[in-house]
Parts: C-alpha cells; structure tokens; sequence
DNA sequence: GGCGATGTTAACCAGTTGGGGAATTAACGT
DNA sequence: ACGTTAATTCCCCAACTGGTTAACATCGCC
C-alpha cells in the first residue's frame, strides 16, 4: 500500500501479510474471549481460530494443540497477576482496587474461576497467597484484633468476584451490567464502606 | 441369594429389578455429579449412566437426552431452593445458615455456578431476589444505614459462596477442605463476626 | 531471479459424542 | 398360562471434534 520497504528487518506490523507474532496474539485473545465464554470442554478449536482470523491449523502449529493454547493462556495471566503490585494503599481502597481489576479484565476472571471449578485436582504450582501484610495490618489496627486474615481474605476475594460469579443477580438486583461503570462505582462505594467497618473497633 | 419371592404383588423396593422410578432417581444423582464435577459441556452421558448403574439409553427414555436431563436438575434445585425458609434469625445467624448451606450441598452450587459462568443470556425465568427482608432489617437497625441492602446481598453471597468458588484458596490458605467441619466452624464464625460489623453502629 | 525457511492453507482422518431403531425381558392384570 | 405394557439392552449411526499430512505461498537473503 504505502511506505514502500527499503531494507527494513522490522516492518510495521499493519503491512505484514504474514506475521507468526500477529497470528500468535490473535490467537491467545480470540482463545481468551473463547475460554472464559464457554470454558474449556465448551471451547471450539474452529470457533477460536475463526475469531483470531486465522487458520485452525495454526493452533497446533503454534501451540501444539488446544491444551497447549490454554496452558499458554495460563501462563500469560499468572505473569500479569505477578505484576499487579499492591500499592500501599489502605484496605478498602485496596478492596476498590481489586473489584476495578476484577471489572476491567471479566474474561481472565472467568478463565480463572472456570478452571478453579473443574478442579480435576490439579492446580499444584500455585504460588501460595501471601497473608504477611494482612497480618501486619492487623496488628497497625487497620483490621480488627478479632478478624483472622485468611477468612478475611477469602471473604474479600469472594465479595470481589461476586459481580462476574453471580453477574445475573447483579443484573437482577441492581439491573445494570457488572461491567458497567453505575455498577462499579456503587458497589465499590460500598465494598470501601464493608470493609472499613471492619477495621474500625467497635 | 436369599429370600425366594412366594407370591407379593408389591414387592420391598430393594427387590425389585426393574423400576423406573429408581433409574430416574439414580440418574438425577449420577447427573448432578458429573454436570457439578464436569460441567455441562465436559460431562458424558455415557459416564453419568455408569455411575448411576443404568443403560445409557435410558437417559433419552427418561428425560429426552442430555439437555432434558440437565433441565431436570436445574427444576429440581430451584424445588429445593424455594422450599429453604428463612427462619427468623439475625443476619449473622442467616448468613451461617447459608454457609452451612452450601458447604452441604457443594455439587448443587457448582451446578448454579457453573450454569452461570455459561451465561449465554438465559437464565430468564428465574424468580428476582427479595430484599424487602434486607430493607426491613435495615429500618431496625440491624443493619446499618448506610449499607444498601443490594450490594449487601451481593457481598454476602458471594464471601458465602467462595469456599466453593474458590476452593483452592481454601486448601492453600486453610490447609483444609472446604467440607470439613473445621473450615465451617472457623469460617462460620468469622462470616458471623464480619456481618455483625456491618449492623452495630460505629 | 532463485532458494531455503517459515508461515499458511485445504483436505482429510480417526476417535468420540449424543442419539435412535428395534429386539429382549421383566412386571402385572386377567 | 398368557398377553399387554413398560423397562431395559444391544447395536448402529450421523455429526462433530481435535489433530495431521502434504501442498502452497510468502518472506528474507544471496
């Protein structure tokens, strides 16, 4: 079309035809969206090839079949949840946070929760959570003396995943998308106002 | 074996070889397994007829297929969950009882879960949830004012729900199953602690 | 312009899946 | 005894699934 290549060893990505890089990450998002929607027995290897626009084959090709796909889906979610750094924010700005992380990426939340739900007794290599701050917190008095860290932690989680497990009660009850941002500003106000009550002594 | 038959017209159950009734309910149960093991997509028929004992054909003569019997499931939790009453018991108690609950019957649950991670746009007859309870509760001050009764709902079900949803948290943080009475007992407190915070005035 | 390497495609394949036809067998009233 | 009905079994099948084989196209390089 355009700019014409004069010895160029890294072409723009949007003139390429042939782009083992572009056809890669089509693949890893349309296998995205494919696995959270339908899980991974529900997943179509056509269906996910279709959506990245590229050929059935090259799942195999690049991934070494659909296991492999899902595997590489893991692995990429596990390095950004690595990333994600825990600012040093106080708890209910923390908690707000997470319910924005967890709002903002629906599709990866899924992926996690379906694969937690098949439970066919894997998951071995878990880095294990890390519950050193939340005890420090609690002896600051930022959480209450009388809240053991590893309830509050899973009550927190759950509370935050609520929206995306139970998204039809949140379109029942409050009659907005979860991904709307209604939702997430009223269910994160209060999320903030929770847990704040239980750091306050009474 | 033993007891030689000698003329009964209605014979003990535990005799009888040939009885619909029975293949029916052992195949609900079967059902119920592997769709909360497996999920709709991943469980076979053919499996769910080993279990339950019967002939695979069997599943079509009854309930008309796999979909009829997976429909058949779903009719019969939404029996069961409409019968479950709610005594008049305070919000931490309630909030227990629904712990115990789902600890009880986990299969059930991830059946719902499941169900509602498929999400693909159904799930419309089921019945809105009623906090008119949750409102009332609120004017007595049992629970606080500025807590809205719809994401107290929410949060509440989900920190309920999250042993299940999040069942190897469970196991990595607690050590134990999420079955297991001692999860229950100290998790049960703990909900009952977190939800008594949010009534008690600061 | 040719050439090896690599990305891409089409056609095909073997195994599995849910389902159905029709025979077989037990239950039960007569 | 016997015939009717209903429960159960056997065997087959068409559709679909993921994966593979082998041809084809495009690229970078000389």
């Amino acid at each position: 079309m355009e700019a014409p290549t004069g010895s160029r060893r890294t072409p723009a990505p949007e003139e390429r035809q042939r782009d083992a890089e572009r056809s890669r990450r089509q693949l890893l998002t349309a296998a995205l969206e494919v696995f959270a929607a339908k899980g991974y027995a529900g997943a179509r290897v056509q269906d996910i090839a279709d959506r990245a626009g590229v050929n059935k084959r090259l799942i195999n090709y690049y991934f070494g079949g659909k296991e492999g796909l899902y595997r590489a889906l893991q692995s990429e979610w596990q390095r950004r949840e690595a990333e994600f750094a825990t600012p040093d924010l106080s708890i209910p700005e923390l908690t707000a946070r997470y319910l924005h992380e967890v709002l903002a990426n629906p599709a990866s939340i899924r992926l996690v929760l379906w694969h937690g739900l098949a439970a066919d007794g894997e998951t071995p290599p878990e880095p294990p959570e890390d519950l050193s701050d939340l005890y420090r917190r609690r002896e600051t008095g930022e959480l209450a003396a009388d809240i053991d860290p590893e309830s509050f932690m899973l009550a927190m989680m759950g509370m935050v995943m609520a929206p995306i497990t139970l998204q039809h009660v949140v379109r029942q009850l409050f009659g907005v998308e979860p991904g709307s941002p209604e939702f997430e500003s009223r269910y994160g106000d209060q999320l903030r106002l929770i847990t704040q009550k239980l750091s306050e002594p009474r």
